[in-house]
DNA sequence: CCACTATATTTGTCACACTAATTATTGTTA
DNA sequence: TAACAATAATTAGTGTGACAAATATAGTGG
């Protein structure tokens, strides 16, 4: 690898994520879905583990544990779900989905992914392999230790 | 495509662009390099095309203009830029470097060279190729028009 | 020249990432 | 059991991103 590319991967990268994100806040936006991206992202994981603690939710989601808080809090602003008790450990708290934000997520799930869709256009199966690899090659390269 | 890939894609993008930039910050607070990653690449363009106009820098840098006067805020107020006037359009400044600004640039550069580079172990030059050109395609895919 | 529109920058607000510090609780070990 | 370290969650502070609105200046058509 020459040295040129080694400034150029942060850029594209950044700036494809960026959009990533903007494009389907802009249409959560336009479709008035009412939450953001990222509190979608943890709606969804909810859907598929439910229960989790608040720990185990950012570890899924990516998240670190401050910014899960305060999407949690958010969440919970919205009514689309409730902490409650963990009776294991008096220290955390389980995240529960209300009725509300399941049908929040059944409502919206066909939405979201044609609006994630429409990325791949002009792209198949191949290239997102070779993208998964690549960047989850990055994504070990760079671990802190 | 199936569908579960369209919602892994933007989970991988934004995951490894955080690490990629947590990475290189960690890197940037070891070293006591006392500017962030984003103020970074402003500088860095600079170097590259003096005297830019905010517009034209937040263009090239691909940041919006509210982000890109607060950074240049934040680098005036270290003595590595200022804000020069433009003689051809009073509504405008020109970012001019500042030598202490310049100094910094030629003394981290090749430190950040080389925390760069290491995003490419285990990877080749194809790898890059095929990673600007997907990530540009979904770029170009997700225009706001 | 004047009104109108377009542009460059700034400011404000909300959301999210990262770090460090704090609080409450748990686990461990002397 | 009492001191100690580890952990779950929170809070605070700074930086950045997106969007909207405000201000000042520039350009354009009548």
């Amino acid at each position: 690898m020459q040295t040129e590319h080694y400034n150029a991967y942060s850029f594209l990268l950044e700036r494809t994520a960026r959009r990533v994100k903007q494009y389907a806040q802009y249409q959560f936006n336009c479709g008035e879905f009412g939450i953001t991206v990222d509190q979608w992202s943890i709606l969804k994981k909810l859907r598929q583990h439910t229960d989790l603690s608040q720990k185990e939710l950012a570890e899924h989601c990516g998240k670190d544990q401050p910014t899960l808080t305060r999407i949690v809090d958010l969440l919970v602003r919205k009514n689309l779900v409730e902490r409650r008790a963990n009776p294991a450990d008096r220290r955390s708290f389980v995240v529960h989905l209300t009725l509300q934000g399941k049908q929040k997520i059944d409502t919206l799930a066909g939405n979201i992914s044609e609006i994630r869709m429409q990325a791949w256009k002009n792209l198949d199966q191949t290239d997102f392999e070779h993208l998964k690899r690549i960047l989850n090659t990055i994504y070990d390269n760079l671990e802190i230790k």
